[in-house]
Order: structure tokens, then C-alpha cells, then sequence
DNA sequence: ACGCTCGCTTCCGTTGAATGGAAACCGTGC
DNA sequence: GCACGGTTTCCATTCAACGGAAGCGAGCGT
């Protein structure tokens, strides 16, 4: 090996040339993905040449690469249980309600929407399944962040908080103060926090060890922002449908350690 | 590099993990893997420890191995745009049915499911999404069949054709004349082909280039087998939104060569 | 039509990351 | 307490990986 990195292993060169579709995705030429990854142009050549043939990645008429559709299928079987559980009460809460509606997790400082149920009628496009937004930019990910234990709580209140709109909340005192009460009255509202001209509401879903394992929310046009409250009752009762589901979980399937 | 599996790529040997959780998943042992790889148990765990690390795999409380989040992040750019696009309207066919409703491609020999809009009412469960299922055996595997180049058609009719169930419709002859039929006439119909007490009809979405690009059907219980052809207006319908949807994609997207 | 530039592809002598067997460790069951 | 099976760690050996150089092809400007 020269002196090019010296030190570094194949998996992690291949590892950051799946990290350039994260951060640079979707359309990447080669030359792109050897200066996103720090990779001589040959080497990577050769390392996309074995990712193309097996069908992590795919390659356009032009020559660029995109992630391929045999590691999308691969990796359904994440997640797969919640998405699994929660999409039919998502789809009634849609039926129920004609707004968009979403569950999301904790991943980090983050809210990860592991799915989402909307028509091609008026959508605030907020979310996006697969997609990331700071907990304190979104109503689930608020919810998220007032069930957790308090040292993350406070860790997360310390750190950088964004600014997605000019209607973020972005100072921690208010934000502590409005997390308790969102915890006492069990559910959070945003209003054009996370998008201009989106508003929305959520609720905790429990997990099987009553801690909050999901949230799921509504979005809809900052009009009714006023009226959003009028959902909670239904938005409660699909919460509890994927709870009991989720308690209905096989026994023996245990915790993700990782 | 020692005798066992001479030759073989780091890549390689890293890919054949993932592969491990397509065909054996979705929760396997570090002995598993090593079994199901051909690599030594000291080898697969040091690469196991490298796809962990990074998140491509999570590893549970009892120390099996799942796919991990991260790669389901990652590859939801693939096949992203057909899904986006057409969601709304599988939605929209869903609120018109109140039946489940789905969109596949053709990958290989199989109809591969990019997605699927049902509720928690009566789900005859014959696909999901990322799932696969033999073309002659599903009606939108049916639609992509008739639609194909006639070499294509006539190599996969010379292949193994599995009986997913009793009623599968197995003999190269008869389904020859069933494509020319469905070609004729414009879509398909299946009646528990694929899965017992489950009926499907699908019909042709085009893409730009005027080739079938995707199916779109409705699956419902076989108890309604009579009468499938009452919704082929409202399917071709959304067909029709779809396929204006894929004509409006942004000049330059290049066909993938993958 | 031609020359230039840039990105991609192929080649191969050199070398250090990868190898995997052995030993140690750990948890479970008897 | 012991045996067993699975996991984890170590390290001497070696060959798969490296990446610079050269070649190729497409696109662009003159």
C-alpha cells in the first residue's frame, strides 16, 4: 500500500464510496465518487467495477452510478416490523383524516420516518420516507425528545439546534420548558418549524417496554394550524392500535444492540 | 492469501455477507454467515465487525446480525422517482377500490414490487414491497411478460415455471396464448396463481420511451374472482396519470445500463 | 477536419492489508 | 464444576490490492 491512506482496508473504501450517495447521491460520476471518497481514480474504478457486477449499484447511459435496486430490496428487512405494523393504521389515520400521516424513530439527534401515507392531493412535503430531520424542527421528533431519559435530553438541548425555518425554536430554555409540557399533555404541535407552509401534530407509540419506541404525526398546510388539535383523538387511537400490535410482537425477538 | 477460496476479493467476500441475509435473513449467527459465506469464522467476523461499525448491519441483545438502518437509508434512492411518482396514485386507486394496490417492474424473471398502498381490512398478502414473485405467477408479471420482446418471452416460457399454487398456470403453451391475449386486450388477470384466495387484475404503465416500464394492479379476495374486470377503467385510469407523470420526468435522465 | 482536454479504462510491479488457524474467552446446559 | 459450542483475539505469512502511467474515446473549440 503507498502512502495514499495508508492503513485504510478495502470494506472501508467501499463503505465510503456507498457514504458518497448519503451525502452526494443520487447521480455520481466516477470522478466524483474518487474525490468524495479520497480514492485514486483506478482504485475506484475498480471497486464500483465489483459493486456494478453484483448490484449495490447500478450504471446510467452516461456513465454515472446510482445506487442499485438489489441493495433497496436487501434492505426492506430493516425496519421491515414497524413499517409492517404501523402502515395499515397509517393508511386509516389517512382515510380517516385526508392529510398526510407518518411514524418516525429516534436515530441519533434525528427523527428517521421509516414511513408515510399521502395522496396526490395538497402535500406539505416535510417528510420523506427513508428521510431525516432534526428532532426539534418536527412535532414527532419533539415527542421523541420529551420521552427521552433527560441526560439525552439536555445533551441535545446543549448541542447545535438548526434553524429549518425562520418559525424554528432554537432556544433551549423554551424548548425544555415546551418538551415537559409536551410530555404532561402527550402529544407536540409545529408550526412551519420544520417547512414553511407545513404544520403538524404527533403522538407517542410505545414500545414494548412502555418506553416511546415511534411517533407518528399528520402534516398539513399551516392553514389549520389553529384546528390541529381536533386530530388528537383519532391520532391517539391509531397510536394505540400499533401499540397493541407491537405488544403483539413474537416473544424471544430481542433489542437491537447495535 | 491461503488455499481456502484463493483469489477471492475482499469485496467480493463483503458482498457475499449481504447476499447471506437476501437468501437466509433476516437474523442470522456470526457461525451462520461464516457457514453460509465459505469464510472462516475469524475472517467473517472481522468484516462483520467493519459492516457493524459503520451501520450496514445491526447486531442484536443475543449477538445475530440484521441489515441495519443505515443501508435502508441508503438505498431509498433507488427506484425513488417510479415510487414518488406513482404513490399518490396507487393512493388514489386504493380511496376509489378500498383494495390493496401495487406497482411492479421486471427484474430478471420476476415481478419485483416497488410498492403497495393497503389498510388493515382485508389484505390478501401475495406481495410487498422489495418482494419478489415469478412473472407467469402474478397479473403484473403477466402485463410485463406480454409487453416483452418476443425473444425474452420465449426464453423465460422455455424456463422452469414454478406452480406457486395449485392453480398456477405452468404449461409454455397455454401461457403463450394467455400473453398474446393479454397484449390484445390490455391487461391481466390472475385467480390464486399467486397465492390461494387471492385475485389480482394489472394492466400496462408505459415509459418515456413508449415501453412497458412498470404494472400497476389491485389484488383482491378470490371471492370477488367474477367481477375484477369492473375496476379496469379506474385502473387505466391511474395508468394513464402515471404514465403523464414519467413524461413530465426532467430532460436527460438517462435509461440506467446497469 | 483536426487538435486538445478531460474523464474513463486497462495494465502490472510492488507491498502491506488481509488472511485464517490457533488459542483464549464466554455463556449455557447438565 | 465441567464440557461444549460459539465468539473473540492474536499474529506470522502471503497474495490481493494498490495506484501511477499509459492508452482510449468523447466532446469541444478553432
Amino acid at each position: 500500500m503507498r502512502a495514499n491512506e495508508s492503513g485504510r482496508s478495502v470494506t472501508s473504501r467501499v463503505l465510503s464510496i456507498l457514504e458518497a450517495f448519503e451525502t452526494h447521491g443520487p447521480s455520481l460520476s466516477l470522478s466524483q465518487l474518487a474525490e468524495l471518497t479520497g480514492l485514486p481514480v483506478s482504485t475506484a474504478h475498480r471497486l464500483l467495477g465489483e459493486l456494478h457486477a453484483w448490484g449495490a449499484l447500478a450504471r446510467d447511459d452516461q456513465g454515472r452510478y446510482h445506487v442499485g435496486l438489489r441493495l433497496w430490496e436487501l434492505s426492506q428487512s430493516a425496519g421491515r416490523r414497524l413499517r409492517d405494523t404501523a402502515r395499515p393504521y397509517l393508511q386509516d389515520l389517512f382515510s380517516l383524516t385526508q392529510e398526510t400521516s407518518h411514524i418516525a424513530i429516534r436515530e441519533g439527534n434525528e427523527a428517521l420516518y421509516v414511513d408515510r401515507v399521502y395522496s396526490s392531493k395538497r402535500v406539505p412535503r416535510a417528510s420523506r420516507i427513508g428521510g431525516r430531520l432534526p428532532l426539534h424542527a418536527t412535532a414527532v421528533g419533539k415527542v421523541l425528545l420529551a420521552y427521552e431519559e433527560p441526560w439525552f435530553r439536555e445533551a441535545y438541548l446543549h448541542g447545535d439546534l438548526e434553524a429549518r425555518t425562520v418559525r424554528t425554536h432554537v432556544d433551549p430554555a423554551g424548548l425544555a420548558d415546551e418538551l415537559a409540557q409536551i410530555a404532561e399533555q402527550g402529544y407536540a404541535i409545529t408550526l412551519e418549524e420544520a417547512r414553511a407552509g407545513a404544520c403538524s401534530i404527533a403522538v407517542p407509540v410505545a414500545g414494548r417496554s412502555d418506553q416511546v419506541e415511534a411517533s407518528v404525526g399528520l402534516v398539513l398546510l399551516s392553514t389549520q394550524g389553529k384546528t390541529l388539535t381536533r386530530h388528537l383523538s383519532v391520532l391517539r387511537g391509531v397510536a394505540s392500535r400499533i401499540e397493541a400490535a407491537i405488544a403483539r410482537y413474537p416473544s424471544g425477538y430481542p433489542r437491537q444492540r447495535g
